[in-house]
Parts: structure tokens; C-alpha cells; sequence
RNA sequence: GCGCCGCUAGCUCAACUGGCAGAGCAGCGGACUCUUAAUCCGCGGGUUGUAGGUUCAAGUCCUACGCGGCGCACCA
């Protein structure tokens, strides 16, 4: 540690009352001899467990089984002789524990009254019974701390404010089972895509992070510096050219889950690290592609939900079975713009159709961008159902091979799931010369100050110089994935997202 | 980056045109052997995001800054 030495404060002064009283509760226990930490607490069960084993029990049963279990106090409701509180396992699952004087005497009763707080986590052993009210609950004829809290918990039944719940993720998971619902999805929806590509005959490989030139898309990267190297190098905005070094080498079928890095605005779409699904398959192209995509979402929303017409955590219906919707980028724009658009179609042509909807041209705008535009003003914010958009403009997009039957245009599509796009796919440019003059042109525009362009990756053009074959590649926003499936903000399908300190 | 809105007790929120900063839950003390957003009685808890300014008086008005949300721009 490099820091300044910091003035050592009072823990006393200046600390909310709350959190006074529960470390003074925490120096009673030390005092007492008790650890309210302790290395390990008797557990014979877990809650989950006691559940499990006891599914549907009459009111006021006694089952003769003793348990031992822990978890958090969530709820407590003590009352002179007999107290009672809700245990709550990490997974949402709780169990009543009843405490009686009876079975833990005056001493351990008085204990547990002024010790317990909101929060702590406590092991509970007894005889697992119904109360007469029918609640499964553990009647202890001992408890101990496991491990005490120090802070008081939020009031459950009213939701946190948006911020705290980014912040504080971990408070966010005790108290909001939707948060625990997404943390969990989103596991299942990674773990069901790295089953698909292992069904397939995928393998799954980790490129660079750190790369010194950043390609494979068109974004603004991180810049950071390797000590070692004396070096600066960049944390990698996509996978892309790695991996298709990688089909270069006759890996065959390759795919990476991982972050990429974009210095770019975040907001309720966006995020500065963000997970990106990649993957690549010779002898494919962007027709195969597609219908892979849709498999694989399919087969993640079957995990996710159990059926492809679902529910999303906010409430809103969706239906992504059966075959998915395509159209093509020119005729839809042409459709909705009332003109025909071309790949042909002047310059001044396409900026007066932008500023007669409002889209306001920047001097570097290559034709396709302002087709883009166009058809993300007037058609992608329809698209509620998943879609493919097929063959988009050339200059637009330098990694992509040249449809064969129009000028122009290349082999790729963007799939769009309720108006946002989901991912991309083409079929590869695997040509080293066309390659290297698309970005050389790329760098042109670099050279002009648009922070985004790419650079020219020389190695990545010698490997293509050694022969790619034919090859069909996909990117997929994970995070958007998760999104689509759930219907919330990006920030609530990541754990932790960036936030500026406080 | 620009614009608008917000920041008050541990949490969620009140406080009119500037006039004694409050509630629910949580906390503390007491009562209660079947409660489950327990109930009943009583009590504490605040540098109103930070720093300035206006005013007899500022949570409230003004300025700057911080953090957040939304919209626009950029992007997946």
C-alpha cells in the first residue's frame, strides 16, 4: 500500500446510533467469551434440505427429526417466552426457528432477545415441527451466533432506491428476490450457451484482453500501460481478429464469452465492460449463422424460462419460438422513406432524407452510415419480435465479405429483439488484400480524427495472408441477452456494474 | 459532453408562498408461550450531499462543486 498514512479515527465518534449499539453488542459477546465469528457453527442440514424433507406437514406436528441448520434472521417476532424468526437461506428459501423458554432455558431466551439483530446469521438445533399455525419451523433447543451484522438491514417492503441497490449489490441480494432471480438467469443462460457450443463441437478459447492494436470493431478503446514492456496497449473492445486467427490455425469452430471495454457513454444500454459471446465456424456463412443464433437463444431462453413463450421479470409477454422474421436493410428503408435506396443512391439524396426526419449528418459519414441511420430512425424501433436485418451497406462495415449478387452490399446481419440490436453476424472477409485496403481506408479516417476508426493490424493481415477459409462469425451481447429475457436496465443483469465513487 | 430533475434519521419518504425538521419501518427500555410486514406502553435518533452567498430567519432562494436519475449526442 502506497497510501498516505491515515489519521487513525475514533470507531466511537460519529457513527450512526444503529451500528453503535450493534458493536457494542459484538464486544458483549467477545466479552462474554462467545466468538460472534465463528471459524465454524454445527450445520446438519441446510434449509433447503429441511424444506425439501418436509414438503406438506399438518399444523402443530411434531416430526421426531433434529436438525441443524443457519441462515439470516430476516423477521423476528419475540414475545416473552417464545420468540420466533425467519431464517432466510442465500437462495430466497426461508424456515421459521421458534425458541421457547422451555427448551433454551431463561439464560440462552434473554440471550437471544438482546443479542440477535435484523441481519446476523444464527445457527438454530432442534426438532424440526409445524407451529399451530402450520409454519415449518425448527423448535431450538440451542442456538449460537455464526456471524454478526453490523449494519441494520434496509425496510424489506419498500424497494430500495435504484443507486443503493447498484452499490450495495450485496444488500440488494438479501433483501429482492428479483435480484437474486437475474444473478441466477444469467448463469443459467451462460451455462446453457457454453452447453450448446459443446453439443456442437465448439471449443471455447480465451484471447488477449490486453492487445496493442485494438480492432475488430469500430470503438473507442481503453488505453492502459504494461510496466514489463514499457509498453501502452489496450483493453480489447472485441475478440474478432484473435479469433479468427484462431480458424487461420484450423480450430474450425471456436467461441469466447468474455468482457470487452468501450470508453463510450453508459446508460440504461449501454456499459463500459459488457459481456460479448464471439463465435466462428468455417464453411459457414451468415445464412447458417443465423439460424444457429436463433438455436442458441432459443435453447437459453428454454433454460432460462423452461418455454420460449415467457413472462419477463417485468411482466411484459414474449414469444420467441418458431422460425424468426428477416427483411433487408435496402427495401425496408426504401419502404419507409417512399423512395427507392440504393447502394447507388447519391450522398445528397440520403442526407436530405436524415434531415428531414431530423438526423443531423457529421462531414465524415461515409454513404452507409446515413442508410444506417435511416433504418434505425424508421424501422428498428418496430421490431418488437426478434429480427434479422440482412445485407448492410459496404463501407460500413470493413470485416465483411461483398454480397456476390449486390454491388455494394455486404453478407451481414443484425438481430434485433424489441427494438435494440441483440448481435451481429457475416460472413467473413477472409480476401488478405481486399482486407488490407479496407482498413487501410479504415485508418484514413483514423488519420482524420474519428476516434473510433480501426488500425491496421498487419499481423492479423499476415494470418489471413496464410489462408482463412470460408468462414461464418457472430457477436452477442450477453448482457443484452440477459436484458431481452428480462426486460430490465442493463445495471440490474450485472452484478456489480461501474459506478463513480461516492 | 449538453439540458432537466433529485440528494432530509439505518431504510423508504413528508415538511404550503422562506418561519420550532416529522412519519412508518428499524433501534433502545418495558409487557406478552403460536407469532409471521406480530401487538401494546414509553424513549432516543439529524452539520437536510459539500462549500460559499442573500436574509431578522434557509431543507426551502442564489452560485459553484460532488453523486445519482431521465432526455439528447456517441455506441452494442
Amino acid at each position: 500500500m502506497t497510501d498516505h498514512p491515515v489519521a487513525p479515527t475514533d470507531p466511537e465518534d460519529d457513527v450512526p446510533e444503529q451500528i453503535r449499539v450493534r458493536r457494542e453488542k459484538r464486544q458483549r459477546l467477545l466479552d462474554s467469551g462467545t466468538d460472534p465469528y465463528p471459524v465454524r457453527v454445527p450445520r446438519t442440514h441446510t434449509i433447503q434440505d429441511v424444506r425439501a424433507a418436509h414438503p406438506d406437514l399438518e399444523p402443530d406436528t411434531a416430526t421426531g427429526d433434529v436438525v441443524a441448520i443457519a441462515g439470516r434472521v430476516i423477521f423476528v417476532r419475540n414475545t416473552g417466552k417464545l420468540c420466533f424468526a425467519t431464517l432466510r437461506a442465500g437462495d430466497g428459501t426461508e424456515i421459521q426457528a421458534m425458541l421457547s423458554l422451555d427448551k433454551v432455558g431463561e439464560t440462552r431466551l434473554a440471550d437471544w432477545k438482546s443479542d440477535v439483530d435484523l441481519g446476523d446469521h444464527v445457527a438454530v438445533r432442534g426438532e424440526v415441527i409445524t407451529s399451530r399455525r402450520g409454519e415449518l419451523s425448527v423448535l431450538a433447543d440451542s442456538w449460537q451466533m455464526a456471524a454478526k451484522t453490523l449494519r441494520p438491514f434496509p425496510v424489506e417492503h419498500k424497494p430500495l432506491a435504484e443507486e443503493t441497490r447498484v452499490r450495495q449489490r450485496y444488500v440488494d441480494l438479501v433483501v429482492r428476490p428479483q435480484a437474486r432471480e437475474v444473478a441466477r438467469m444469467r448463469v443459467t443462460v451462460v451455462a446453457a450457451l457454453r452447453a450448446s457450443f459443446a453439443q456442437r463441437g465448439f471449443l471455447e478459447v480465451e484471447t488477449p484482453m490486453l492487445q496493442t492494436m485494438h480492432g475488430g470493431a469500430t470503438a473507442r478503446p481503453f488505453v492502459t500501460h504494461a510496466n514489463a514492456f514499457d509498453l501502452d496497449v489496450y483493453l480489447r473492445i472485441a475478440p474478432e481478429l484473435f479469433l479468427k486467427r484462431c480458424i487461420v490455425g484450423g480450430l474450425e469452430r471456436v467461441f469466447e464469452i468474455n468482457r470487452n471495454f468501450r470508453n463510450e457513454g453508459a446508460d440504461s444500454t449501454h456499459s463500459p465492460e459488457f459481456a460479448m459471446l464471439e463465435y466462428y465456424e468455417e464453411y459457414s456463412d451468415y445464412r447458417k449463422n443465423a439460424r444457429m443464433t436463433r438455436e442458441l437463444i432459443q435453447e437459453a431462453t428454454l433454460a432460462a424460462y423452461g418455454s420460449l413463450q415467457f413472462t419477463r421479470l417485468d411482466g411484459a409477454a414474449r414469444d420467441f419460438s418458431g422460425e424468426w422474421d428477416e427483411i433487408s436493410v435496402y427495401p425496408s428503408v426504401s419502404q419507409a422513406v417512399g423512395i427507392e435506396v440504393i447502394p447507388e443512391t447519391p450522398v445528397e439524396t440520403l442526407r436530405e432524407l436524415c434531415e428531414a426526419v431530423g438526423i443531423k449528418p457529421e462531414t465524415t459519414w461515409v454513404p452507409g452510415k446515413y442508410v444506417e441511420e435511416l433504418l434505425e430512425h424508421h424501422v428498428v424501433e418496430h421490431l418488437t419480435r426478434p429480427t434479422f436485418v440482412m445485407d448492410y451497406p459496404e463501407d460500413t462495415s470493413p470485416l465483411v465479405r461483398a454480397h456476390p449478387d449486390m454491388p455494394g452490399v455486404v453478407e451481414k446481419w443484425d438481430l434485433y429483439i424489441d427494438g435494440t440490436e441483440q448481435g451481429t453476424g457475416y460472413s467473413e472477409l477472409v480476401d488478405p488484400v481486399v482486407q488490407r485496403e479496407r482498413l487501410v481506408a479504415q485508418s484514413m479516417l483514423k488519420a482524420g480524427g474519428d476516434v473510433e476508426a480501426m488500425q491496421v493490424d498487419e499481423d492479423f493481415l499476415r494470418a489471413l495472408e496464410f489462408g482463412m477459409p470460408p468462414t461464418g462469425g457472430v457477436g452477442l451481447g450477453i448482457d443484452r441477452l440477459l436484458m431481452n429475457l428480462t426486460g430490465l436496465n442493463i445495471r440490474e443483469t450485472i452484478l456489480f456494474p461501474l459506478v463513480k465513487p461516492e
